[in-house]
RNA sequence: GCGAGAGUGGUGAAAUUGGUAGACACGCUGGAUUUAGGAUCCAGUGCCGUAAGGCAUGGGGGUUCAAAUCCCCCCUUUCGCACCA
């Protein structure tokens, strides 16, 4: 019935890519196979999201891993017969491309749709199964007025305002940075160690969102942990107390932060952070005010590395000043101290020697007294002498008037409580989240819609005049202001509200804001009277699984969920979170573990790769490395093994396909098939459940090794069935169509169907009463240790088993002349027998 | 320093979540075929040992009939946070 030996050499020439490729992509875009409806069914729609993409040149590696893993995925729920939704867009605008711009001398827009372009073709050849048609593009109008109007809703609401403080500046970039784009102190883009500058700027207020930003993550069970443990992390949230201290000349009030309300008593120097706005209030005299002053120029000019490095001793000047401690009106010093961060509760601390490290160690600086207030337990005590550290732990109140004995939870809510009830405290949340800097001094970015008039003041532009188109301008270097404040034809603009000459604000916003909402744009990417069609995002949302780096867990990760809170609490969308399900994909490396950069020269191009190996191949090899989640060591010998598979052994399958069509939404019954078939399609129905379970898990490496056993099991001489033959086959080109789409669907076709097999096929489920062989092997351990396996009826019983097993001469030999006192029997796994 | 994860052959990795460790590949060794091959096919391949057998999942202890998997201590490593009062 079947061809018979095939020469393997004449195959090789017979599955020609190039050819193959271009067919079917070509195909696929003809009758817009990917394009998604506009109204899914509710329960069976796919909503399947990778993160859009920085234009910064040709796809790497990276991206081409990314995308292949979407749209296995993707691929699986087209076969499965879902309604997908797998749109790309792009993050356009930004210092990227501004930076390379610069660097070649073209404009940014010219450099970036350029890119654009680039990559969109090449990820075409890649034959991603995204929608082109609902493509975004966040530098383009049609998009960024969008972004705009989202500016203006927080506006409105209260939740984008001006506010003059100190703010992360990178010399180099000479922007503004928020605080998730500042790692170790330093320009997360390039390097630069990041300065302090007082400058005005426009926040959100994300901080109001902070709770449910923490709590609703216990909402999220298919997010990975470390990314939920990451943001509530950088979230930051602490429960304790706001004490009112007293300042003693003026009489004013110093509010202060603490966890341990149980230490109040110990107090016995406060300390403040240069930077307060408190230290103005004080009225510093003589050498204090110019000691304290000097103190702050010089805080002030250290680099944030150096002012957050631990192994730095605290320093600090005492301000002459005295503060009363409302609980035992005790005068305690009042120092300036770098170590206290200004951002943080009201920027100043009470310290308490005897139990914070920190203020031990300054206390032993400046002998500072040290009061003990906390004993570990009742039976042992502290001397404030022979301390070398503090002791933070929970104990009994000492010297702390009626508070003495009460310990732990109990001690912090008698404390507060008092200070509450006699007006001098109360409870306190604080966050070590920051409302969410956006104002960028940059040429490339959105404009903010607002308008900054003389007479009436800050008005956002009206949303009939958005966008707020950014000018094509020819100077566009930065130089520390924004290079909009030099465009006349921009800067000057009419005040929407009396009509006289105003100016636009200059700056741009941060790149983070485009992406925070590009979700929902891919739902209705042509609306041009509304960011989106509430219906039409309705019927998409939420997103069933989201895919990309680890590095966004706390910043675009955030702000994407704040951005979609906030638009359900205005009634824009229903559902509380954006995402359902979140997946990070391990990173691409070189072979020796380094990160493959143009310096390095150690560069492989996925395309390169595909012009050789041909599309599917690469991507198998890439899927056959490492399970998704883990980071590759890029080595090209990882392609050898899967391109003997692909070519040499699975694409033949075809040729021995006997055109019977067969239905696939049959089962097989036993009697209808030989032993051998029957043993096969047990193999092909574990197959079907292993490739399914790996999917599941997008852990394609162990999906391809099912599908090499399956074809190395699968041996024509032994099916008499053409019928069966040919289900067999169609089945496992399904569940490898994902994966190898170009091959697959050829394989599809010259198995005779009109139709593309990504076109609601189904994918296969596995005959539940063939998943386990009739007869398995067992291990016989003879006091745990493996002696022996033997064959048994797979629903053997512990006799049966065991008869057999004593037949068995190795156990023999194991058990002679011993006593088996302790029989052990898992069913269809081992029997292991205890002797003596 | 704190928090989370990881450590399995020469290499990439599997392991039904406590039940035959190393599936599937790469590489290597031997053989077959071929004018030749980095092509293809067959066999072998954790380590020690001729064998019987013993030893093996970073190291050390423990729980269990049984541990890569659970518990304790230590080492290495990756990631995140890094004076948050």
């Amino acid at each position: 019935m079947l061809t018979g030996y095939v020469n393997m050499k004449i195959y090789l020439g017979h599955y020609n890519f190039k050819e193959i490729e271009k067919k079917w992509q070509e195909y696929w875009e003809k009758t817009k196979i990917y394009q998604a409806v506009d109204n899914p069914r509710k329960d069976n729609k796919f909503y399947l999201l990778v993160m859009f993409a920085y234009p910064s040149g040709d796809i790497h590696m990276g991206h081409f891993r990314n995308y292949i893993i979407g749209d296995a995925i993707a691929r699986q729920q087209m076969i499965a017969g879902k309604d997908v939704l797998h749109p790309f867009g792009w993050d356009a605008f930004g210092l990227p491309a501004e930076r390379a711009a610069i660097q070649r001398k073209i404009h940014p827009q010219e450099w970036t749709l350029k890119n654009i372009s680039v990559s969109r073709s090449t990820l075409q050849k890649v034959g991603i199964s995204f929608d082109w048609s609902r493509e975004v593009t966040s530098c383009l109008p049609d998009y960024y007025k969008w972004t705009q109007w989202m500016f203006i809703q927080l506006y409105k609401k209260g939740l984008a305002y001006r506010k003059r403080g100190y703010i992360n500046w990178c010399p180099e970039d000479k922007t503004v940075l928020a605080n998730e784009q500042v790692k170790d102190g330093k320009c997360e883009r390039c390097g630069t160690p990041v300065i302090k500058k007082n400058q005005e700027q426009w926040y959100f207020k994300i901080t109001a969102y902070a709770d449910r930003l923490i709590d609703d993550l216990d909402n999220l069970p298919e997010w990975p942990d470390n990314v939920k443990t990451m943001q509530k992390e950088w979230i930051g949230r602490s429960y304790g107390a706001e004490v009112d201290f007293i300042i003693e000349d003026t009489g004013e009030k110093l509010p202060v932060f603490t966890t341990r309300p149980d230490t109040i008593f110990g107090v016995t120097f406060m300390a403040i952070a240069p930077e307060a706005e408190i230290l103005n209030h004080l009225h510093l005299e003589g050498e204090f005010k110019e000691k304290v002053e000097r103190y702050k120029q010089k805080a002030m000019a250290r680099s944030e590395i150096e002012r957050t490095a631990l192994t730095e001793e605290k320093d600090g000047v005492f301000t002459g000043k005295y503060a009363i401690n409302p609980f035992n009106n005790e005068k305690v010093q009042l120092w300036v101290a770098d170590y206290v961060l200004a951002g943080y509760g009201t920027g100043a601390v009470m310290a308490v020697p005897a139990h914070d490290t920190r203020d031990f160690a300054f206390a032993k600086k400046y002998g500072i007294p040290i009061k003990v207030v906390i004993h570990p337990d009742e039976n042992s005590s502290l001397n404030s002498n022979e301390m070398s550290d503090a002791y933070t732990d929970y104990g009994p109140m000492v010297n702390s008037g009626q508070f003495n004995g009460l310990k732990g939870k109990e001690a912090i809510e008698k404390v507060t409580e008092y200070a509450h009830q006699n007006g001098f405290g109360r409870q306190k949340v604080n966050y070590k989240l920051k409302d969410w800097s956006i104002s960028r001094q940059r040429y490339w970015g959105c404009p903010i819609p607002i308008i900054h008039c003389d007479k009436c003041g800050v008005i956002p532009v009206p949303e009939n005049d958005l966008p707020v188109v950014l000018p094509k301008v020819e100077n566009y270097i930065p130089r520390g202001r924004s290079p909009l404040e030099d465009a006349p034809e921009f800067i000057n603009a009419t005040c929407p509200q009396c009509g006289g000459e105003a100016k636009r604000d200059p700056d741009t916003m941060d790149t983070f804001v485009c992406s925070s909402w590009y979700y929902l744009r891919y739902t209705d990417p042509k609306n041009d009277k509304a960011p989106f069609d509430k219906s039409k995002a309705s019927n998409w949302m939420p997103i069933d699984l989201y895919i990309g780096g680890i590095t966004h867990a706390t910043g675009h990760l955030i702000y994407f969920r704040f951005f979609h809170k906030f638009l359900k609490d205005i009634g824009w969308v229903d559902t509380p979170e954006p995402a359902l399900r979140l997946f990070n994909h391990g990173m691409v490396l070189d072979a020796k573990g380094e990160v493959m950069s143009k310096s390095k020269g150690n560069v492989i191009s996925p395309i390169t790769l595909m012009d050789e190996h041909g599309v599917d191949v690469t991507r198998l090899a890439m899927y056959f490395t490492a399970p998704s989640d883990k980071e590759v060591l890029w080595s090209n010998d990882s392609l050898t093994g899967v391109e003997k598979f692909a070519l040499n052994k699975f694409y033949p399958l075809i040729k021995k396909y006997c055109q019977t069509k067969p239905n696939l939404k049959q089962y097989f019954n036993r009697k209808d098939l030989t032993e051998a078939e029957w043993k096969l399609y047990v193999k092909l129905n574990q197959t079907i459940q292993k490739v399914s379970d790996s999917f599941d898990k997008l852990q394609f490496n162990t999906a391809i090794a099912a599908l090499m056993e399956l074809v190395r099991d699968y041996d024509t001489t032994d099916i008499k069935n053409d019928n069966f033959n040919d289900y067999l086959i169609l089945k496992a080109i399904k569940l490898a169509a994902p994966m190898i789409p170009h091959m697959a669907e050829e394989m599809w076709r010259k198995a005779g169907f009109t139709d593309s097999i990504f076109k609601k096929t189904g994918w296969p489920n596995y005959d539940p009463k063939a998943i386990v062989e009739d007869e398995i092997e067992i291990a016989v351990q003879i006091n745990g240790k493996l002696r022996d396996t033997i064959k048994v009826a797979v629903d053997a019983n512990q006799n049966e088993v065991e008869t057999i097993a004593l037949n068995s001469k190795r156990v023999q030999s194991f058990i002679a002349e011993k006593q088996i006192i302790k029989k052990i029997f898992v069913k269809g796994r081992i029997l292991n027998l205890v002797v003596k």
